[in-house]
DNA sequence: GGCATCTTCATGATTCTCTCATGACAGACT
DNA sequence: AGTCTGTCATGAGAGAATCATGAAGATGCC
C-alpha cells in the first residue's frame, strides 16, 4: 500500500471510551482512517463535518438513541451504517435495520468478524456509489441553505422554522434539486405511498414554503411551478 | 484504418442488380462489409444468417414485397432499417415507416445523402446500444441540450420552459434523432394510442417548439417537415 | 383546554390545450 | 398558364384544466 491511497474513514459513535479505543486501534491496524464521537448528536454532526465512508454506531447512548441518531443520518447519509448492540437488545436491532442500518453486531464480537463485515459493508457501497450521484449533506438555493444533517434551513444567515411536512417537502425538493418533480412523486415520498393526487396538499404547503422563503412569495424564483407536472427547487 | 477494425455489415435487398452492385461499391469504398439479397424472401434469410449493422431494402419488390419483409424483420432484428422507394411510392414510404424503418431514400439519391444517412442510422443505433446499459439521460440536438432525467431543456444554456405537451413532443423527437418520425406515431406516442389523424395538433405544438427553439422558427434546422411523412430532429 | 399543525374547501387567477380561420406553397390536372 | 387540391404554417381565441390564496374545520400533542 502506498501513501497515494487515501484512506477511508470510519466514525465511531459510542459512549463507552473504552471500548471506542479497542475497535479504533483495530481499525487502524487494517489501514483505516479512524474518527469518533460520543453520543448520537455529537456523532451526527461529526459525521456532517468529515463525511466518512462508514459508520459504527452502538445503538443504545446517552443524549441523543442510536436510533434516533440512525434515522437523523438516513435523512443524508447513503455510506453504510453498522449497529452496534448489545445482547438483550434484539428488538432494537430489528428495528435499526428497519430503519435504514446495514449491518449489526452483538457486542461482545471478535476482531475478524468486526473487519469482514466492516469490509463487506464498504465493498458493497463502493459498487451502489457509483451509480448515485454526489451526496451533499448541505444544499444550497439561492439565498437559501438548507443543512440536511441537522436539519435546519436558513435564509441570508437567519434560521427559519418549518413544521415536519414543510420540512419533509422541501428536502426532497432540496435532494434533488434542480430536477423537475411531479406531483405524485413528491406526494408518494412526503405523505407516502398510498398518496398521489391530492395535489391541493402541495399547493398548501408549497405556498407556506413559498411565504417563509421567497423574497417575493408572489414571484417565486425558488421554487418554481411547472404547470401540469409539478414542482422544482432551481440550483 | 488497421485490420482489426471489425468492419460494420450492411446488407442491400434489390431486385435490381445494377443498382445492387453500385450502391454495394460506394459502400465498400467508405470502409463497409457489403451483402445482398434479390428478393424480400432471400433478405430475411440473409439478414438472420449475417446480422447485418443496418439494411438498405427496396420497397417493391417480387416474391416479397419490401413492406411485408419489413414486417417480417422487425419481428427480431433491431438495427437500423432504411428503405429505398421510388418517387410515385409515396403511400408505402409512410406505411414503411409506420412499421418500423429508421429512414427512406427516394431514388434517384446521390451518394452523399446514402452515405450521411447510413452514417446516421448507424450512430444512432450505437447510441441506443450503449444508452441501454448506462442511462445516458441528456441528448443533444444543435445547441439545445434536452436532459431527460432533470426534466429540462436548455439552448445555449439558457433554460427554456416548456408545457407538458411541448416537451413530450420533444422528447420523442429527441429520443429517436435523426429519424423520420410518422404523423401518426408522433401522435400515438404524445397524445396516446387512439389518436393518430389529428395532424392539426402536431403543426400547432411544433410551431410552439420551433418558436422556442429555432434560431429562425420561419427556417427551421432542426425540427425539420418530412412532406407527407411527418418530422425529424436532425441530430 | 390551548396550541400548533395538518386537512379540506371555496374563490378567483392563470395557463394550457384544442379548435378554427386564413394564407402560403407545391404538385396534379385541364 | 391557370385552376384545383392537399399539405403545412401561423395567429388568435374559447373552454377546460390547473394553480394560488385565504380561511375554516379537524386532528393531535403538551
Amino acid at each position: 500500500m502506498t501513501n497515494q491511497v487515501v484512506k477511508e474513514t470510519i466514525l465511531i459513535v459510542d459512549d463507552d471510551p473504552k471500548i471506542v479505543a479497542f475497535i479504533a486501534r483495530q481499525l487502524r491496524a487494517d489501514g483505516y482512517d479512524v474518527k469518533s464521537a460520543m453520543d448520537g448528536s455529537e456523532g451526527v454532526d461529526k459525521a456532517a463535518e468529515i463525511q466518512p465512508n462508514l459508520i459504527l454506531m452502538d445503538i443504545s447512548m446517552p443524549v441523543m438513541d442510536g436510533i434516533e441518531a440512525l434515522v437523523r443520518l438516513r435523512e443524508w447519509y447513503e455510506g453504510p451504517i453498522i449497529i452496534l448492540s448489545a445482547t438483550d437488545e434484539e428488538r432494537k436491532k430489528v428495528e435499526a435495520l428497519d430503519k435504514g442500518a446495514d449491518d449489526y453486531l452483538t457486542k461482545p464480537f471478535g476482531i475478524p468478524e468486526l473487519l469482514a463485515r466492516v469490509r463487506s459493508a464498504m465493498r458493497r457501497a463502493n459498487m451502489a456509489h457509483h451509480s448515485s450521484s454526489a451526496d451533499e449533506s448541505v444544499v444550497e438555493a439561492g439565498d437559501v441553505r438548507i443543512d440536511l444533517a441537522h436539519r435546519t434551513v436558513k435564509k441570508n444567515g437567519n434560521e427559519v422554522s418549518l413544521t415536519r411536512t414543510e420540512y419533509e417537502l422541501l428536502r426532497y425538493l432540496a435532494m434533488n434539486a434542480g430536477k423537475v418533480l411531479t406531483h405524485r412523486e413528491l406526494l408518494r415520498e412526503v405523505w407516502g405511498p398510498e398518496y398521489g393526487e391530492e395535489t391541493e396538499y402541495l399547493r398548501t404547503f408549497v405556498k407556506q414554503l413559498r411565504r417563509k422563503l421567497e423574497q417575493d412569495p408572489a414571484r417565486p424564483t425558488l421554487l418554481v411551478t411547472q404547470p401540469g407536472l409539478g414542482y422544482r427547487l432551481t440550483a
